[in-house]
DNA sequence: TTGAGATTCAACAATACCTC
DNA sequence: GAGGTATTGTTGAATCTCAA
């Protein structure tokens, strides 16, 4: 009998292992990823090779290039894993009588305006799970979700894999703030089409909804220079406010 | 030729499984 | 439960392969 048709013979683990590797396309980061080392992860793809009959990858210079066979069990394979940690998640779900604790990734803003009301709900509703707040890249909580580190992930997101649900929580627009009597005119062709600076975490990920939301000014500029936040940019109450808007 | 990354090897540890 | 065996993991090092 092939391995493959002996559930008995196969350790369940490969399958998340090349599910790992078809995520990184890359040998070590799939070991950082998982974690295991890396001459393990290549023993393991060594013992999937066999198992599979299949070269799986082949070795490029950035790192592995799947092969038809490994790209044709891509899909089929993340959705086998979605369904094997819903299993294990248990079948019914009562918020009531669960101790779960949830993985969510959020930035600051994030959790200051959606953590008051969920852990009012759950403090009602759902007294004995508990939550594990952590903050993470764009690319890095679409990571988490897609290989189950993270339960959730809220944040403003552009394009995000086809397995990946996702829902609106709510609308937000920019609004600006400024001192009546220092006289700054603040119209769209005042001083916001040209702002002096813009603050961004990562200097080479700008926050694309703030350049989105700058394009439509008649007079705007090229994209003013990024600086990073800390004590020389400007404190978080001087800056532009911005607020939730219900859908 | 060179550098990045994969592969292989040795030695050892932990764990699972099987047999008694 | 104890002991033997197989499997899979680890670290560290050397070697191989491939593309620029």
């Amino acid at each position: 009998m092939h391995p493959t048709n002996n559930l008995r013979a196969i350790d369940l683990n490969l399958l998340v292992v090349l599910d790992a590797l078809l995520h990184e396309r890359h040998l070590t980061r799939a070991a950082a990823r998982l974690p295991m080392s890396q001459p393990a992860m290549s023993h393991a793809l060594a013992r999937l090779r066999l198992l599979l009959g299949d070269p799986l990858f082949h070795r490029t210079r950035g790192g592995l290039r799947p092969t038809p066979h490994a790209l044709a069990l891509e899909a089929p394979l993340r959705e086998v894993l979605a369904q094997v940690r819903r299993l294990l998640a248990g079948a019914v779900f009562e918020p009531a009588a669960s101790r779960r604790v949830f993985r969510l990734a959020m930035s600051d803003y994030g959790a200051s305006v959606a953590l008051p009301p969920l852990m009012r709900c759950l403090r009602r509703d759902a007294p004995g799970i508990d939550l594990e707040i952590s903050y993470a890249s764009r690319s890095g909580m679409i990571a988490g979700v897609a290989d189950g580190q993270l339960d959730l992930a809220l944040a403003v997101f552009g394009e995000t894999p086809a397995d990946i649900r996702r829902a609106v929580l709510f609308h937000e627009g920019f609004v600006c703030a400024a001192d009546a009597g220092q006289g700054v005119p603040v119209t769209p062709d005042g001083p916001l089409a040209r702002p002096p600076a813009l603050v961004a975490a990562r200097p080479a990920q700008p926050p694309a909804e703030v350049d989105a939301a700058r394009a439509p000014l008649a007079h705007a500029g090229p994209a003013p220079p990024r600086r990073p936040p800390g004590p020389a940019a400007p404190r978080a109450h001087d800056a532009p406010r911005r607020g939730p808007r219900r859908p």
